[in-house]
DNA sequence: TATGAATGAGGTTTCATTCAT
DNA sequence: AATGAATGAAACCTCATTCAT
């Protein structure tokens, strides 16, 4: 499951696994794993094409780079969202925010996950999966925090979490609907609110009135903050 | 964008068309658009390559065939399933159930479609995606007509109706999850649920209560009504 | 071990077996098994390179189907020079004959069987060589019958039907340094003389001589009568 | 046809290209010329890839060293084994034992000798050729001299020479076939004795019972001088 | 109308060789 | 002198498409 090299300095594997895995990303986001050639990436990362089978054993290790990569992104993402916010309610709809924004930054990342996942073979094909199931499960604590808290309503966690996370990758697999109607913000506000309506508790509602209203001022900052990546060439 | 054949009996093109169609279905499901050859589809069909090339152009109008087939199953069953019922809350459910089985029952078209629409040159691409609107629009109208009769609250359609749509995808495409903890109706009642809570006015709930009610019995004979087929070989 | 092939006449596939077969042996032959590319012997043969796929599984096919000819000329040969010849030494001396023209007609065959046999994974090595021992088998018996004769004395048949084998192979083998002093019937009457003269018994050089008298007229008509083949574009 | 250097170091570029050639042998042997990679090699002789070609031209150049070095290994046996050797009849057969019993110790030396030298340009191949020859009239001297001295009949020296040449090779060309029923020493005595048979005049049979009785003792200590060596790892 | 043999462009991968360090 | 990362030409093989039968 290891990816093979032939290069020594582990320094200089990572640092070239890196850029071939940018260059994957944006190849295969634009035209699909098998369409695109290995001359593509090589000529999208600047390299050449003996170089990257040094780094990289065939095709298909490319295509579990980006897409680990791509997975890795809402690991990173949330958890720096969340630093520093303490409040349950508050730490859902930042969480949702975050993971919902990392898409909205990296659509055509997204919708390659979705296309490409079942190019590899079974055993990586997992591991992609895992990572899925590690980053809902960044979510679900959230959701278990609130119901915890008597924020929320003793819902069905798992069918929750999977309700937001497919509405936040809705955004990237129907951008070609939503995005000539409003922006991600908008996007994002209008599903929250639909979907909080159906969760929260009455002291969830009090609590939910308070943090809106605070958000007020912060709302402007915050949205310069997020940090507009990943499928960037 | 039409279809090229050589064939001038239009009975024996559809014929043969509905043939490759079925055989391309489950090819494209089953290794994906690329990875499957021409020879595949033949063999899966039980004719010959040469023939394939007389009722089709090139690959691609077998993917194109492929994917229209596949959104067509919902605009035959919604409206299907929707016969005789007069209720607008009854009318929104029967449409969802109808929905999520036809996924339930096709789960490798479902996740064809989102993993090769893409490999559709532009033009086509755009029919396919304008077929899902229709769809998604039979869906919006029992939800207006809910509104209407005051059993919804006020809610974004579009937004509302986006994320049933995609609760059932994600049956689908989340079944390496799912369908290791439940089956399609438990996930469709559990979901329906959760997402009607949001929406419904008191006089949808109580109108709920009494659905609920009458539901105990009919859903035995609703069973069979549902139409197993798609992505069989 | 048996070929691939797409293609479904037996009769075809014969045909253009044998066609790529010839092909190959000029091609490996010339140049050697891996200088030689797939294009080469396409060209050779006049086809393009796909059709060889059609035929063929992957280019260590062609070298297998190669040598297989190679040595098969032996067992076509060297029969149908013994049709005829009663008497045990007679049958002897023709043998060798046939066997050393058939080197001396195809050099370049019996030099790519040394070359090349290795060039075969394991088990197809194997058949070669035991079409080697089959052949061998064709003068072993030879020898046996002289000796039950009485014309050769009890010596080690194994070895001794080697050492023949060997000698005319170096004829091929050796090209490069025999065929600028002498000509294959030449080289076969010295060598044959030289390793008879180990072998025979009072009886036999009495049966040897009368066999050379007899010779006398036919040895003309005879040459002719070998048949040029196998290594022929 | 002298080797590229770019080391000034007439000492250093003798044990590097020494160490290089052992390398080379035996991977070559091993593998084959072609399927062989200059990292094999590199790896073998325990050098970075970069090293090899500060002492060689190129990768054919590897291939001559070693063939070279191959046949060198007759040129320094046999001298060495006749040292010492007065007779002219134990003269020969010192010098075809320790011809055979180099074969014997290097079986994928000598194969591949008869595999590769064809792998060289033309005028190497002359110089191996050459080197061939050299090698067979160290024999060729003792059989004049077995001649001279009535020992042996008048007999055909190159053809006989090239026999007992090619009978030695066979040991290592037919190893598959000769390894599994008999040991060197074996194949030597038996395929001697039935090629003296017909060279042997009726003094050389009496000398030859002589020298047999003499060798009674002397071939246990003989055995262990043997220089076991060349396609070792 | 149906067949399937034939074509050849183009993709992935390997590896001899170079050259900056 | 020694290293090994980088290069890119070239090889094998696949497969969409054509066309004679």
């Amino acid at each position: 499951m290891n990816i093979k090299t032939t290069v020594e300095d582990p320094a200089l594997v990572g640092r070239r696994r890196a850029q071939l895995t940018q260059a994957a990303i944006a190849c295969f986001s634009e035209r699909g794993y098998h369409p695109t050639t290995i001359r593509d990436v090589a000529e999208r990362a600047d390299v050449s094409i003996g170089l990257i089978y040094q780094y990289v054993g065939d095709k298909e290790d490319l295509l579990f780079m980006a897409l680990q990569e791509v997975l890795d992104i809402y690991m990173r993402q949330i958890p720096m969202a969340l630093e520093g916010v303490a409040d349950p309610l508050g730490r859902f709809c930042t969480a949702v925010r975050a993971y919902c924004r990392v898409n909205g930054s990296s659509v055509d990342a997204t919708v390659l996950a979705y296309r490409e996942t079942k190019s590899l073979r079974a055993e990586r094909r997992a591991a992609i999966m895992q990572k899925e199931l590690d980053t809902n499960e960044l979510i679900a604590a959230c959701v278990r925090d609130c119901i915890a808290a008597q924020l929320f309503e003793e819902i069905d966690v798992d069918i929750f979490v999977y309700q937001i996370v497919m509405f936040c990758h809705a955004w990237a697999l129907k951008a070609w609907h939503f995005a000539k109607a409003m922006d991600v913000d908008t996007y994002l506000e209008r599903g929250l609110k639909l979907m909080l309506r159906g969760v929260l508790t009455g002291a969830g509602e009090k609590r939910m009135r308070r943090l809106e209203a605070e958000r007020v001022v912060p709302v402007a900052p915050a949205a310069p903050a997020r940090p507009r990546r990943v499928s960037r060439r």
